[in-house]
Order: C-alpha cells, then sequence, then structure tokens
RNA sequence: GGCGCAUUCGUCUAGCGGUUUAGGACACCGCCCUCUCAAGGCGGAGAUCACGGGUUCGAAUCCCGUAUGCGCUACCA
C-alpha cells in the first residue's frame, strides 16, 4: 500500500522567515505538488523564551509571497489540527509519559548550573559533551526527597548504551550512528514544553507525514528521533536532508551577511517568481543547461534526487540577474502595476501625490530592460518626475566640447525643437539627427548634450524616447534651464 | 575533543567507467550593435575534477587513506 504523500514545513517562529527556511519549504512544497500529496505548515513554538512576536505572521506572509500555499496548516485548519504545537501538549506530555511507564525515559533533577559546571569539565578534559546520566537510575526513594525539595524535573529520554542506529536519506545513502555517541536528550523542559525532538517525532507521526525534508544540520539528530520512533513503536517517515545555504564566506548564511529575510528581498525589490526560481535552483538542478524554470516547470520537474549534496553560497549577481530576467519578462502593465509602490516610496518628496498613472505608463517601457530589481525604477525615472533639474553633476556640456560650444549646440535646438509640431520619437530624430552636421557635431555630441540639458543625467534611456515621453513644453524648459546654467559656468 | 557529512572553473552547477580536448549559467574581458546606459549577438579567459594510493584495458566517475571545510555536540529549533 502506498501511502500518500504528506510533507510538512515546520518552522519555529523565533525570528523571520530565512531564505534558507523558505527554501526548505519551496522543497517540500515542490515535491508534495509535484506527487500530488499534500503541503503542511506546523508552527513549532515550543521555546517560550525565544519567541519573537510577529514572527508566525512574517513566516506566513513569506510563503503568501512565493505562492506556496498550504493544504492544511495556521488560517485554514485540517483534520490534524491543531498546527501550533503549543496547543498540542497534551499529546507530547502523553508520549512522555508512555516513555517512562516503559522505562524508556525518566525525571532528571539535575540544576542548570551542575550541567553546565559538567559540561565546562568535560570540554577542560577534552571528553565528548554529553549528558553524563546522573538521574538515569534515580530510585524511588531519591526521587521523592528530590521532589519534596521542590525540584521540576525534565524528562530525559534513555538513550540505549549500544548498538547502533542507520537511516536511509533519500539524498545522503545510509548514515550509520553508534548509539553510545548519544546522550540522554530531554524530552519535555521543566516549563512544561517538549523538546524538538519530542515534539517532531509526536506531530510528525500524528499528522501522518510521510516525508521530513529539512536541512543538513539536522542529520546528527535524526538518530535521536529514529530511536523515539521505535520506543514508541512507531514507523518513522522518510528523511531527506538537503544542503545548507551558505555566505560568500562559507559558513551557514546568516544576518551578518546582509539580508537573510525574504521579506527583505521583496522590500528590495525582487520578485517573486525570481525569489522561487533561484531559490530552487540553490541546491538543485535540472540538467546540465537549464536556469530559468516557472513554477509550473518547476513542478513538473521537481526531483528529490536531483538535490545535490554540497552547501551552495548564496550568490546575489546571479539573482540580480534573474530578476532583470523576469523584469523584462513582464507585460508592460505589469511593470506598471509592481512599480507603482516603489515609484511611491522612493521618488523625492516634492514630487506630486498621486501619480500620474498614465504618465508612468508612458515612462516604464522605457527603463524595463535597464532594472534589475523593482526598486531602481525610482532612481532610473526620477528625472521625468522633478520640476526643477540639477546640473551639479553633470554640467550639459559634450563630449571634447566647451560651454560655449555646447550652448551654441542646445540653443539651435531649442529652436528646432520650438518649430516641431509632432514631438514624437521619429520627429525629433527626423529634426536632430541632421542638426549635428549642421553644427559640425558629432551625433554623440550633440545627443549627449540634449541627453543632460533634459534629464541631468548622463545614462538615461534613448534620447528621443525619452524627450519624447517629456513632452514639448518640459523638453524646452530644460533646455533653457540648461542654458542658464552653462551661463553662470561661464561668468 | 567526539560523531556525521562533503570536496568539478571566483560562484552556482552538469557529469552517475569509455560519446569529455570536462558541458551550461552568473560574474569578468574583448568585439559587434549604438546618441549614453542597458538589453541583445559573437568570441575569450577561467577546473591538472582537494591530495595520495589502489581496482580496471580505461576513472571526475568505484575502493581505501590523508588534508581541508562544514554541520551537530543546549531544559534552541
Amino acid at each position: 500500500m502506498n501511502k500518500s504523500v504528506r510533507t510538512r514545513f515546520a518552522p519555529s517562529p523565533t525570528g523571520f522567515p530565512h531564505v534558507g527556511n523558505m527554501r526548505t519549504a519551496l522543497f517540500a512544497w515542490l515535491f508534495a505538488r509535484h506527487e500530488g500529496g499534500s503541503f503542511i505548515v506546523r508552527i513549532e513554538d515550543t521555546d517560550v523564551t525565544r519567541k519573537v512576536k510577529g514572527a508566525v505572521e512574517a513566516i506566513l506572509d513569506g510563503l503568501r509571497w512565493l505562492e506556496l500555499d498550504w493544504d492544511e496548516g495556521p488560517e485554514v485548519g485540517g483534520k490534524y489540527g491543531p498546527y501550533f504545537q503549543s496547543q498540542r501538549l497534551k499529546l507530547y506530555h502523553g508520549a512522555a509519559e508512555r516513555l517512562i511507564s516503559q522505562g524508556d525515559a525518566y525525571y532528571c533533577y539535575c540544576s542548570p548550573q551542575r550541567l553546565e559546571e559538567m559540561r565546562a569539565e568535560q570540554v577542560r578534559r577534552k571528553q565528548p559533551p554529553g549528558y553524563d546520566r546522573h538521574c538515569r537510575e534515580l530510585s524511588a526513594e531519591e526521587r521523592r526527597q528530590k521532589e519534596a525539595e521542590g525540584i521540576i524535573p525534565v524528562v530525559r529520554f534513555k538513550t540505549p548504551l549500544e548498538g547502533q542506529t542507520r537511516f536511509n536519506d533519500l539524498i545522503w545513502g545510509g548514515v550509520t550512528f553508534e548509539n553510545s555517541t548519544i546522550d540522554d536528550f530531554v524530552l519535555l523542559k521543566s516549563d512544561g514544553y517538549p523538546t524538538y525532538h519530542l515534539a517532531n517525532v509526536v506531530d510528525d507521526h500524528a499528522m501522518e507525514i510521510s516525508h521530513v525534508i529539512r536541512a543538513e544540520e539536522w542529520i546528527s539528530s535524526t538518530p535521536r528521533h529514529l530511536l523515539l520512533y521505535q520506543a514508541l513503536n512507531l514507523e518513522p517517515p522518510q528523511f531527506i536532508h538537503h544542503p545548507m545555504i551558505l555566505g560568500p564566506d562559507r559558513v551557514k548564511l546568516s544576518k551578518r551577511h546582509g539580508a537573510v529575510s525574504i521579506i527583505e528581498y521583496r522590500e528590495q525589490g525582487y520578485l517573486p517568481e525570481t525569489m522561487l526560481n533561484f531559490l530552487a535552483l540553490i541546491g538543485w538542478s535540472l540538467d546540465d543547461k537549464t536556469e530559468l524554470l516557472s513554477r509550473q516547470e518547476l513542478v513538473d520537474n521537481f526531483s528529490l534526487e536531483r538535490i545535490g549534496k554540497t552547501g551552495a553560497i548564496f550568490n546575489r549577481d546571479k539573482l540580480g540577474w534573474m530578476n532583470g530576467v523576469y523584469i523584462r519578462g513582464l507585460s508592460p502593465e505589469d511593470f506598471v502595476q509592481r512599480s507603482l509602490p516603489f515609484l511611491d516610496k522612493g521618488l523625492p518628496l516634492e514630487v506630486k501625490r498621486p501619480l500620474d498613472i498614465d504618465y508612468v505608463r508612458q515612462i516604464m517601457p522605457l527603463i524595463q530592460e535597464r532594472a534589475k530589481t523593482l526598486a531602481d525604477v525610482a532612481e532610473l525615472t526620477k528625472f521625468f518626475f522633478v520640476d526643477e533639474l540639477d546640473y551639479k553633476k553633470h554640467p550639459p556640456i559634450g563630449k571634447n566640447m566647451d560651454a560655449a560650444a555646447s550652448a551654441t549646440a542646445l540653443e539651435a535646438s531649442r529652436q528646432r525643437l520650438q518649430a516641431l509640431e509632432m514631438f514624437d520619437e521619429a520627429s525629433l530624430e527626423a529634426s536632430l539627427r541632421p542638426l549635428a552636421g549642421e553644427l559640425d557635431l558629432n551625433t554623440g555630441q550633440l545627443f549627449g548634450t540634449l541627453r543632460v540639458a533634459s534629464t541631468a543625467e548622463v545614462a538615461t534611456p534613448p534620447l528621443f524616447q525619452t524627450m519624447a515621453v517629456l513632452g514639448k513644453e518640459r523638453c524646452l524648459i530644460r533646455i533653457k534651464s540648461a542654458l542658464d546654467r552653462l551661463s553662470v559656468l561661464r561668468s
């Protein structure tokens, strides 16, 4: 009997949605969708002290942004709920009690101080750190005494002293651990919350998870989980550990490497389709050449077998390139709509809001192939919106020209443009291109001077298109002010 | 220190014993296009497949060591 595929994303609300976690979610989601199974989100809020307010919302936002829809979990519910571990405490207590009564777990009364000293001593003597099993064989009398002292115990697993635990990871193959290297880990903390180890085993079973997909850092914990499944007489799921995302220094990607939250990438103007594609390609590949894959292609082609084994550095250059590719692929109107919030946020305060949408629609096609991120859009177009240009950075003087020659060129252009009836790209070109020769300038010189005059920038979209969008009136005013600027420079 | 895992251009990767003078992408360089910047086209440089031993007629591909790196080693996940 082939059990249906059920994968889960089990984030801990102790921070914001890290791109590494989101990729784990993506892999689990892709596998579920590819197999026609279910994707479950479960919030592992068992660490009361590290809980961060708003983290659950941020995580769900991240998932929604990437459109990783979940079949069961927060907000949507499901028949295996609740999907917050803090609401499932009874289940963990039940499991812990069962293990205690079976003799597979025990109460431990050791104080944090004692544990700390023990660890320090072990490190000092270069011994493997781990619980020394001090409370493993306490007598009933000893326990009563500790209880009488008012010590609230933790519950520890009675790890078998001998034998080995092995599992077959779909990506790594067979991995074997000696039980003797695993200490008696905590199952239930003294505050009544379970540790990850217990909760994750209890829930993965209760929720009938078929494939546990998680990062490589969990490999060493897996034998503990297996031991728990065994003690509880439950059938373990299939384990899949994928490699991690690294920073440029090759260690696990973290805050000090810069942006790590998926939300930050949204704010920096990356498209969700870019992030989806890019994240999928960290550690997974389709073949020897395919780089660009749509959501549907990803779902259709995803397979666990093609996940690699080595950690991958998060390559921002490539992300930028890919985002440019996706931006260029947007329909003009879609690009406008997606850019609007960024224009609103990024344009100088002096620019009147709301923006003239028709004007924006004329502008955006001019920069669509020049933007790497949506956040670039304001900087790329601000000269279209401001009333006063500032020529301090780039004086309106053409290449190998002086102020006088530039003024002559601008004045000639001004007259020419003044007389123009149609102010579209073709008319502008028909009028200005011949002018260059008449002024004994090359086109680069004339157009360059006009470019700076009308935009105060040296790099812009094509001159005639730009001027056409700016419109006759604006262009003439700007040429006039460039002329004024030149006379200041000459005096 | 212990345990586990990994190692192909700067980076991401393809490769799963012969089709490989190791393929693609980003980044880089050059040329073309061109009014600038992009985009695009063409081309270039860049990997003795970590190292050392085997196995084999033949190894990046299989085996064993070594080195390096990473992960775990909490009443965190």
